[in-house]
RNA sequence: GCCCCCGUAGCUCAGGGGAUAGAGCACUCGCCUCCGGAGCGAGGUGCGCAGGUUCGAAUCCUGCCGGGGGCACCA
């Protein structure tokens, strides 16, 4: 990356500084260079100067000093101290054409292997299947689809995961409820417990069951019933899930139950791990994680005093296990509403002997619904909640995607089905699909004309125009935006990039004619098409949003 | 009471130490003999308040105000 090279050439111009004494050479900071919002103020820019001046002289001094200091090349077209302090590069046009052609040629434009193949583990949605997925399910799948893809962009090996109860209390309740509307199918006096389950969708389900296996349950104890009822009920329904974020373009290397934890010991094992290190403590007859040692706020249950296992304990199994895996990264995407249990998660992982930094846990914010102006709160565990098949319906896979990932994941997200969809013609994401396909469509035309874009040979610098110069520079940038989104875990820079350059493509589409009687700007004005679909539609398939040929 | 997130344009939100703070929507006014008008151009008000750190703060720190969420032998 040109950030690489230019950091190079001034590291070794720092040192010359150095040496020559003008810096002490204990305090030479590592350049760091940005694009300059004002184009008066070149194509990059480095604040180096007023970083290793401080408190030891002038920066614009020093800036100047670093400039004389800079061994002459081919990539420079000249350095000047502005401002401040700021060092200010322009560039010879050459590193702009070698963009152009390395986008217009290959397919791993922006990507790179900064990540060195580190083993990532990304954990998300990991609802449990009581039901279809809602809508912050959604936001969730979006999040983390892209997060992982981000990782996978950036050189990193990514495990795509989600975690479900398949047993234990909560998702007993769940059995209990379709149990009891199960007997209700056979005109049997029962009641959904109190906690438990009241949707439609397990009534349903009841009922189905109940035309599968007849009778069956109707004269067995209970408790007993109610288990039996948990395990035909939960794979149906997880299905269904998995139909659904299948449907919506998000896919899992792992479905992971809670259960296998249990099996193999592994809970056991890490509670017995805790015990010998003295964090293990019997009170009332219950077991207690000493996690208040580790910065939670208190001690934690982890086996009741009815010898049950409580939610943390799967959790201590399941870091053992995935770390046990070869995972050198773990990443658990959780709702907001779950960030009061991030202080024992995060106190598991130093009780258990893991490091701490390899653990991650971004929070997602909740998603507001609005339709026909009235707001639905969807919360996960309270209130109403949308199946996100319901919204895809709607608004179709791309525009649901699109507009969950255009929101920072600290931002509660407003999504309002009408504007998604009703606007549509308005809505970004058929924007910036527009503009692939507009592409798309000048290179048929093109190629109807007898014009073959040859990467290679075609006389970028022929390429003169303000609005060609703005696209090159886009494109450019998007070798940044990559790598920086990922590092932030965040997803909207990639939305951000894509909007900006279907924007900065339709001012050059609107100034210079692509396909004319001049062959050799032609051709120059092709490649330029191929870069810019090729980082359209590469922006896109991060985000798991379709780039279309025609719309 | 304690903990987390947020407060930026009329609305929904980007930007999260750098030079003149942006986008979409909404509103007004212009543009279609021209490769796709699902488009383009023009028009404007804003970083909740008060301190602090810094050469430089929308950005970092502290306090306050306002909004949301969380504080179980639930998940």
């Amino acid at each position: 990356m040109i950030t690489d090279q230019l950091g190079e050439m001034v590291a070794a111009a720092l040192h010359k500084v150095a040496a020559a004494g003008l810096l002490p050479a204990d305090n030479v900071p590592r350049p760091f260079f940005e694009r300059p919002r004002n184009r008066d103020h070149g194509d990059w820019a480095t604040n180096v100067a007023l970083v290793a001046s401080k408190g030891v002289g002038k920066p614009r001094d020093l800036a100047q000093a670093i400039a004389d200091a800079l061994e002459a090349s081919d990539l420079i077209a000249s350095v000047e101290v502005a401002g401040p302090g700021f060092l200010n590069f322009r560039l010879s046009p050459s590193w702009l054409h070698d963009v152009v052609r390395r986008a217009a040629s290959r397919t791993d434009f922006g990507t790179s292997d900064t990540g060195n193949g580190v083993r990532v583990n990304v954990e998300f949605v990991s609802a449990n299947p009581t039901g279809p997925v809602n809508v912050v399910s959604g936001r969730h799948a979006a999040v983390g689809d892209t997060i992982a893809a981000l990782l996978e962009a950036t050189g990193h090996e990514v495990t795509r995961e989600y975690y479900f109860n398949d047993a234990g209390r909560q998702m007993l309740l769940f059995g209990a409820s379709v149990a009891a509307r199960y007997l209700q199918h056979f005109g049997i006096e029962a009641e959904v417990p109190e906690n438990g389950y009241k949707g439609e969708d397990v009534r349903v389900l009841a009922q189905e069951l109940a035309e599968e296996i007849g009778e069956a349950l109707v004269d067995v104890d209970p408790a007993e019933r109610d288990r039996r009822m948990l395990e035909l009920a939960w794979p149906p329904v997880l299905e269904r899930v998995q139909r659904s974020l299948e449907r919506f373009g998000t896919t899992f290397d792992v479905w992971f139950r809670e259960s296998t934890l249990h099996e193999r010991g592994e809970v056991t094992g890490a509670i017995e791990t805790l015990r010998e290190k003295g964090l293990i403590e019997e009170r009332d007859g219950a077991l207690w994680f000493l996690s208040s040692r580790f910065g939670d706020d208190k001690d934690r249950v982890v086996i009741r005093s009815n010898g049950e296992p409580t939610y943390i304990a799967a959790d201590l199994g399941y870091l053992v296990d995935k770390f046990s895996r070869g995972f050198d990264r773990l990443i658990y995407l959780w709702g907001a509403d779950h960030h009061g249990t991030v202080p024992r998660l995060m106190a598991a992982v130093e009780a258990l002997g893991f490091d701490t930094p390899a653990v991650e846990i971004p929070l997602v914010q909740i998603v507001s619904l609005v339709r026909g102006g009235e707001q639905v709160k969807a919360s996960k565990r309270h209130g109403v909640s949308v199946p996100l098949d319901e919204l895809v319906d709607d608004v179709g896979v791309d525009a649901a995607r699109y507009t969950f990932l255009t929101r920072s994941i600290d931002a509660p997200l407003e999504f309002d089905i009408d504007l998604v969809k009703e606007q549509a013609p308005e809505n970004p994401v058929y924007y910036v699909q527009y503009a692939h396909a507009r592409i798309c469509s000048i290179l048929r035309k093109a190629a109807e004309e007898g014009y073959e874009p040859e990467v290679e040979v075609a006389r970028l610098e022929r390429l003169e125009h303000p609005s060609e110069d703005e696209l090159m520079r886009k494109l450019a940038s998007y070798e940044e935006a990559v790598p920086e989104a990922a590092r932030l875990r965040a997803p909207q820079r990639i939305t951000r990039y894509v909007e900006e350059l279907a924007s900065t493509f339709s001012g050059f589409y609107r100034d210079c004619k692509v396909v004319s009687e001049d062959r050799e700007l032609s051709q120059a004005r092709l490649v330029l098409c191929l870069a810019t679909r090729s980082v359209l539609a590469g922006g896109l398939g991060l985000l798991g949003v379709g780039a279309p040929d025609r719309m």
